[in-house]
DNA sequence: ATTGGCACTCATGGCCAGTGAGTGCTAAAG
DNA sequence: CTTTAGCACTCACTGGCCATGAGTGCCAAT
């Protein structure tokens, strides 16, 4: 897994400012102007032999067979290996961004902010996506009648994230009714992890069917009504800085209308944004990763990378956060960013639960 | 303000024919095209002769010189008041559109789906803001102590719609408290308007400040600590389809990229569109509005019209729907479907509160 | 009032060099 | 063996030029 490397030092320190002149121009680069730019003085001529065994070895491509040479994924992979991670970020963009998260309440406020503050910090998209993971612990319950048969049900998890549903049920109940079965819940299942709540109740309700304990007909009613599932359409997801992919100045992707339109179809398909976030970011990792060659999962996203990491508080991941971008971006920068957004969710919610 | 029309019979005629076929194809339509697919045979040059006219009264422009013309504002608004407004949506449109609904509990959930909804239907972007306005009414709040200093807070509306709020108070305080805090304002106020309540609360704190009121004491805390303005940042933006905006296929916007980019960018504004809504849509008013022209307001939206309506339920308006469509739409369609929704906002709505 | 005819305008698309950045290869120089 | 200079060749891109065709405006005839 570990991404191939040229050999040669020569060939790495060529590939690296081939890509970092491409990322900046966004032109294929070509063996005069890189002898140009270089400062250690080689000739064109040698550096086209360089350039063609990168190619050779598969680093380099060209668009056409009078062009100069685009970096392959292999390449762009090799050199965010080679990115050290001690980078910072400015001053001015720490004070930016921690400036954004000000007042901000829970953690979707928090992940919404995200999203936007990725998309100014990076020329790519921001999404944030908060999953109601089943790693969630419940604090409480609250039921609340609303009218006949109607009944709002209000979970509040061990991180202090409130979902509300509300259930029609099969008969009324009053707000008596109601609050026992809420204090039964609350008494014996504060702390337990959601999906653990759910199958004990539903284990419970099996059991004691045949004796017609009431209020375990009711808890049985209200969790047939989807009283705890409150937590699962919780799959909140934010993206924001669409913009970014039209960016017609400063190094913004540069799509054809067609592509263009399947982006943003692909990034307004909630689910799929979902998946592919969790396909790729393993809640173990600490560090941001960075996926390039998007385009072996989804088709649409040829030419984009995703730089995300999960976003956790307190050792718990409630969601995840990442830019999608062009291949051509400033990966180190982003790098920092998404890392520093991440560390600052978990100290500003941490101080919040 | 009722839009000016063309005198002439036959001028009207010709100016609706022109709007239809240039809404079909999207290229300026010239008089000979026009003779050939219009039923009554008139000649290009009868047909030259009433453009010249209505080129002149300003219902038509032309690109240049030789190209043929395309319709104005003012030829658009005259052609949707000439629309009679008892179009029904297709059967099939009827059962996607409701089932799109089906299982929504709240507001957010289905002011949501809408933008999705109506993203599909028509050829713009899908608008849906929730507008937690001041005629709110307050079904009751929980308050939740999450840790020391840290309440949580629930204001439940009348409308069965829930804000929740994390707050962080001067002192600690104990759920004990905390119930009895929500006791008193859900028996004393439970039904009353969330601005009246509020200024309510403010007068009676500064009332009884002298005297040590303790339960006074603890609501004035949790008054400033913003328990009741949970329903302000209740201003939720849905925005989808953008994808439209780019649609190479079928008669979508022909944006440049830089136009694009502003598109995009202005509707990723939330602030701004929640402007835009409430400008042109008057709480008032029942049957959906179409606004031309939305360059004056917004000049990033040149040649892009607004199709929205109040989305009420039960008389009380809890926000606004709309479609944000190139001039170049199937207004009648569009008109049709916002109001349908409108209608199974009330219904679908109504029924759970 | 309607129509046919005619001269004129322009955007569009194809064709055709000229330009220039880039390549590969070979032979000479270090 | 590495580096460099030189050279022939490729090929996207640009701008000029011309033909095409849809469209207009106007005038005279019906």
């Amino acid at each position: 897994m570990v991404p191939l490397a040229p050999k040669g030092l020569r060939e790495r320190e060529i590939l690296t400012a081939i890509i970092d002149t491409y990322i900046a121009t966004g032109e294929p680069v070509g063996s005069r102007t890189l002898s140009r730019t270089n400062k250690n003085g080689l000739s064109p001529a040698t550096i086209r032999n360089v350039m063609s065994d990168l190619a050779d070895s598969g680093f380099l491509d060209q668009p056409h067979t009078s062009a100069g040479r685009i970096p392959t994924a292999e390449a762009y992979r090799y050199y965010v290996a080679q990115i050290t991670g001690t980078a910072r970020l400015s001053p001015a963009d720490e004070e930016m961004i921690s400036s954004s998260f000000q007042g901000v309440g829970d953690v979707d406020e928090f992940l919404e902010r995200t999203s936007h503050v990725l998309s100014l910090v990076s020329s790519g998209v921001g999404v944030a996506v908060a999953i109601g993971g089943s790693k969630t612990t419940l604090d409480h319950v609250y039921f609340s009648r609303l009218s006949v048969q109607k009944v709002l049900a209000v979970v509040v998890t061990g991180a202090g994230v409130v979902r509300d549903r509300v259930l029609r049920l099969p008969r009324d109940f009053s707000q008596d009714e109601l609050d026992t079965a809420a204090r039964f819940i609350n008494e014996n299942f504060r702390g337990w992890a959601m999906d653990e709540l759910k199958s004990e109740i539903a284990r419970r309700i099996d059991q004691e069917r045949s004796e017609f304990d009431f209020l375990m007909e009711s808890i049985a009613q209200l969790y047939r009504g989807g009283a705890l599932a409150a937590d699962e359409p919780s799959q909140a997801v934010f993206v924001e800085g669409v913009a970014n992919l039209v960016a017609s100045e400063r190094g913004g992707s540069d799509l054809d209308k067609a592509r263009l339109g399947e982006m943003l179809r692909t990034l307004e398909e909630k689910q799929r944004l979902i998946e592919l976030l969790s396909a790729y970011l393993d809640a173990r990792q600490e560090t941001v990763r960075v996926v390039i060659g998007l385009e072996d999962t989804v088709p649409q996203m040829r030419n984009f990378v995703l730089i995300g990491v999960p976003a956790r508080v307190g050792g718990e991941v409630m969601g995840s956060l990442a830019v999608i971008g062009p291949t051509r971006m400033d990966y180190e920068h982003t790098i920092t960013a998404v890392s520093y957004i991440a560390r600052l969710f978990d100290q500003v919610l941490n101080e919040n639960a």
